[in-house]
DNA sequence: TCGGTTCGGATTGTATACAATTTTCACGTT
DNA sequence: AACGTGAAAATTGTATACAATCCGAACCGA
């Protein structure tokens, strides 16, 4: 998608994507050009650019003339998100397993046992990492470029939800993983899809699952 | 999606995408900035903004340092297209079907009216316009906005190669829509979702056809 | 004639300057 | 004390200016 944008832009662009993503910057935080400009040492031009960028992958709310805030997550467009993502994921894994090339399915080993063991032992950095590695490379595998960039930006989106989601839950994601790649190098559509939709389903359960406790120890 | 942008930059956005998909700017074409903003009477700025937003609909294509084309679309991106527009076109259906709204089936019954009338007696705007309407409710209908967003982007996309399908097709067209919204308004999920989808595969291969044949005509 | 080279125009990328709008807060009125 | 009022500060939106890069055409040498 959107061919990529000249060197500052998207520096800048990816600099704010990481910032939000590592939650450094919170839900409804504001972002102020000056003091991103000021902060990133260039001057609002990129800044904005970035921003109008963000913006249309969902991450960040622009309003008129009134600045931009980093996307606010509401358990309704959690809901939303999570109904077209389990479809999608579904169809990229049918398609991964139609293809199940052989390349992509050795990179997707690889990340598979750096992320068993992450979920051993790893930060949560590394993990958010290696979650977002695996569904990059299972994106790919369906070799459908459109489909490709439409499910990293829900999946953006959604893990500025399901980020939170503790340990225990990351374990089961990786054996959930594991069962989405063995159909897809058996080359089970059927399975692949449903495990993949299962796996969406369950990470959003767990979400409101993780939710509810929070609320309840306010 | 992307709460609207000022003003200017929203204009000059919404100006150069009616162009686009009105076909007076051709896939391939190049779009200077300078030039551009000149035509519209405002600076490089929003023109600059505007093309990155397109680009990032897909209707522009961005090349660093070497300016923006109208985004070309090749025989592989539509099959994409149509791959995952057919399927998402289907989930919006079967959840139009659930709701059904009678707010949203009057609104679309108006535009079938509309759109059966000009399917005999229309211009090819007119025709585009009212499908861009009767297809912009459908993805109302559903009432899930992250939803609505994607099909939006993707209907655009499709749309600069079916634009030049002819008027037998029109009339197909319309009859098709007449019996999805027949299942919507009957609550009919699976009827809705399965004529949804094959709304879009028959659109598809109509344009293979047409392109098969102008390809011959040459 | 062909291939490389260098220069100039055209175009994009970034910075700065200015205009317009919104927000904040002090102040006076009821 | 609550509430409007208004002006200043903060911030966004737009325009202009400058720097960096790209593209093409004239030129030169083989």
């Amino acid at each position: 998608m959107a061919t990529d944008r000249a060197s500052l832009s998207k520096v800048v662009s990816d600099q704010i994507r990481g910032q939000i993503l590592a939650g450094k910057l919170r839900p409804g935080e504001r972002l102020v050009e000056d003091r991103l400009s000021l902060e990133l040492g260039v001057s609002r031009v990129p800044v904005r650019e970035a921003l109008l960028g963000l913006s249309m992958e969902g991450l960040v709310r622009l309003e008129p003339r009134r600045g931009a805030t980093v996307a606010a997550i509401t358990p309704e467009l959690v809901a939303e998100l999570v109904e077209v993502r389990t479809l999608l994921e579904a169809l990229n894994a049918r398609l991964a397993a139609r293809r199940h090339d052989p390349k992509i399915v050795a990179l997707l080993q690889d990340t598979l046992r750096r992320g068993n063991a992450a979920a051993q032992s790893g930060t949560p950095e590394q993990l958010a990492h290696l979650n977002a590695e695996f569904h990059e490379r299972l994106a790919e595998a369906s070799r459908n470029s459109v489909l490709s960039d439409i499910m990293r930006s829900l999946r953006e989106r959604t893990s500025l939800a399901f980020s939170a989601n503790g340990r225990d839950r990351a374990r089961e994601d990786w054996q959930e993983h594991a069962g989405i790649l063995a159909a897809v190098i058996a080359g089970d559509e059927e399975i692949a899809a449903l495990l993949a939709a299962r796996h969406v389903q369950n990470a959003a359960a767990a979400f409101r699952a993780q939710t509810a406790t929070d609320e309840a120890a306010d």
